[in-house]
DNA sequence: TCATAATCGTTCACAAACAATCAAAAACAG
DNA sequence: CTGTTTTTGATTGTTTGTGAACGATTATGA
């Protein structure tokens, strides 16, 4: 077995298992304890896991959980269902704004057939918009790594061009008293912005959300109309004290 | 069996392994190991795997879903070498723009580690340029279908706002008479901009588009210098009256 | 806290893979 | 056919990856 191969068998098990044992690497490479240890030094100095006594782990889970891909998978009906409303509150001709993210990704597929005009920031979304035979147009500006998005001031200032009747965006939490929040500061700017340059402003964000507050503040609660899926009763009372909240259940 | 049949019968292997160990090399086209390791370092020269302790793996995915599309490796070669030479000129730390298309596209693993900034209106361009680590910037825009090019007024609005060291386009012909063309006038006018806020500004073609000449005309062949890889002399000494000609050769 | 066992890092010797060189064989051109 | 170029395979010494050994370090349970 040639070394970049075990490399890559080590972080394929490391991913599906979040960590692993040398003893495991050693039986499932046929590789002996010392080049088993000594792939793992060096895979810790390309930052690809962390070492730990007796095996190693991810580097950082918290990063792997944020990743696109993985958060697909987690609270998927749910998303799917908020995802279904807020398409449907489109209607034919509209122009619309679709935010970077997971849940506004899962809208797409509802957006089929109702002839409007999408304009994105999130470089992943285009290929199903394209599929969904939706007309769409992308900002410009700087991609950011992790989440695919284009932000800075050249996607804000392409952004300023258009003027839409419905804008979704996405959120890593809302809070009664911090509002909505995000981790990036450029990314907020191109939300906050969305917003303001559309009729009706729509935030979609899972139950998970509920309380969470992210280090940069995107628009209070009374900025947009909140779609999510289930909240407690205190939360729910204190949400819709500010703003207009629609809650799908099943 | 002959060499280049041997390097065909490699990058098969390759592109249905990812990996592939010398011994298996020998005994499959039944060479010698020196004669496997030339190989290898040749079609590495030619960025078509990268060698590894062992063997050889695949260097980029995206590179690998292109020539299987149905180019020989053959073909595929001269434009590899464009490509290169291309991106050779790019010194570090310059701000360049890359056009949507294929051989452009080609040129994006030699960026690689360049310190350059990239803009780009290719679609496609952007996770191959991420890979590489390569700051990349979106031109905005509406996506045309076919080419996942990004053009219209939102494309050319975002790129007059850069200047650029150098601009590489691609063009479906090139003419002494009619300069060089593409089918599309929305593309072209994308092309013509970028140009025309470049210090150098160069069309890379294969000689399959000598001669060819399109719908739109993009530039007079003085418009942009010409990176291709073999000319016959008459059109030689038609396009070197032009402009500046680099022929690519091995 | 101490003892014990497991795990760790280091070192060393060996084997595999490597680049470089050279000469023979094949392909080629005149 | 002859001289040249290209391709090939063997040989060389060098580099790199590997596994075993050993003492040092860390976890764990009495």
């Amino acid at each position: 077995m040639l070394t970049t191969e075990r490399h890559e068998w080590i972080m394929g098990l490391l991913k599906q298992r979040q960590t692993v044992k040398i003893a495991e690497l050693m039986e499932g490479t046929g590789a002996s304890e010392s080049t088993i240890r000594r792939d793992l030094t060096e895979l810790e100095a390309m930052n690809l896991l962390e070492r730990i006594h007796g095996g190693a782990t991810i580097r950082d889970r918290n990063i792997q959980e944020l990743s696109v891909s993985d958060k697909s998978v987690k609270n998927e009906q749910e998303k799917q269902r908020i995802a279904a409303h807020a398409a449907g509150l489109v209607e034919e001709g509209e122009f619309i704004f679709l935010d970077a993210g997971t849940t506004t990704f899962r809208m797409i597929p509802f957006l089929a057939g109702k002839e409007t005009v999408v304009v994105t920031n999130g470089l992943t979304h285009v290929d199903a918009l394209i599929d969904h035979g939706i007309t769409t147009y992308l900002t410009g500006g700087c991609i950011k790594g992790k989440t695919r998005a284009l932000v800075g001031p050249q996607a804000t200032g392409a952004l300023s061009e258009y003027r839409f009747d419905r804008c979704f965006l996405g959120a890593n939490g809302f809070d009664p008293e911090y509002g909505y929040t995000t981790p990036d500061p450029e990314e907020a700017a191109v939300k906050k912005l969305a917003a303001s340059l559309a009729r009706r402003a729509y935030v979609v964000a899972d139950h998970s959300k509920a309380g969470k507050v992210s280090f940069t503040k995107v628009l209070p609660l009374a900025g947009a109309a909140l779609i999510t899926d289930s909240l407690d009763g205190a939360m729910m009372d204190a949400v819709e004290n500010e703003t207009t909240v629609k809650v799908v259940t099943e």
